[in-house]
DNA sequence: TCGGGCGCGTTCGTTTTCGCAACCCACTTG
DNA sequence: CAAGTGGGTTGCGAAAACGAACGCGCCCGA
């Protein structure tokens, strides 16, 4: 393609987030990367996903500080990349796209890969509930206010460019 | 290729989601449409892309049952498309996605789409509930676990191209 | 009645990026 | 010292995305 696709010019947070995990098989690599995958080998394996492809994603994550590369040795040069505070807090991401495609997708037949919540034992159901109230929330309860003249997706992520 | 990139081989109705709404601008179609677009023009404006893109996202929306097309014109046959159960479901994964952009791209400032929490009147901070057992999961509640032998994403996905 | 504009796409030629396979480099092991 | 392994980089088509132009049916104003 060509996928030049940027959405640098809008201001939301959905579009700013899809920047950094947008890319086809960029959610896969942190899906495994929370199966405790961390090795590039682990990735190309069992993605099938191309190695320049994989590297590039990899480097991109780190980029955007999802995962951290942390060298295992020396040399010859080798990393290992573990999520961050901010990579795993794309748990509640995971979790949801998972709900989904198993409810309407998967016909709440179980796929190859489910949560369990371990506390109670049972597969995790989740749903969102307010922070601030507690409440548990329904799609009629949620409300989409546009505000104008805020930063847009390109100037919040060229920050962290620039580390 | 192209994003050829397919991941029909899996069995993970993570991966079956991104199948659905993994493209490019799949996902922000779909916000927009939680605003309130449904026309071919609007979000063709709105979001820049280009129309063939659009049209082809539109039609596998469809095709997938998260839009529903609607003849609002007989002659010249006009559509619109609007959310449907399956499609108004994806808030979780809108509203989650957008709390984790807010919070570490945007760094809590407010981006240029917020979402209210009707009932408290606060902009909603979403978290995570286990519907078993109702209460707020903790990342370290959650335990992923792999199965064999499940239907893989393209077995799964076959079906509905079938309509 | 003629022209222009709108709404909704489709077609066409051009870029980008992906997938694949081959290659490379620095060790390690036999 | 040859073969193997982990972790990438390089080069070549092919498939998608891009953008601009075109089509088509209707409506409106002159």
């Amino acid at each position: 393609m060509g996928r030049t696709a940027d959405y640098s010019d809008q201001s939301c947070s959905i579009a700013a987030t899809l920047e950094v995990i947008g890319d086809p098989w960029t959610l896969l690599v942190i899906r495994d990367a929370f199966k405790g995958i961390s090795r590039f080998e682990q990735w190309q394996e069992r993605l099938g996903v191309a190695r320049n492809v994989l590297a590039s994603r990899l480097k991109t994550l780190v980029a955007h500080g999802v995962l951290e590369a942390r060298q295992y040795s020396a040399r010859p040069p080798r990393n290992e990349y573990v999520l961050t505070q901010k990579g795993k807090d794309l748990a509640d991401v995971l979790v949801t796209m998972h709900a989904w495609g198993s409810k309407h997708l998967y016909g709440d037949m179980e796929a190859g890969v489910v949560f369990k919540h371990i506390p109670c034992g049972q597969q995790l159901k989740p749903r969102v509930a307010c922070d601030c109230c507690g409440e548990i929330v329904k799609r009629s309860d949620i409300e989409m206010i546009v505000l104008q003249d805020r930063p847009t997706v390109g100037e919040i992520l060229s920050r962290d460019e620039a580390a």
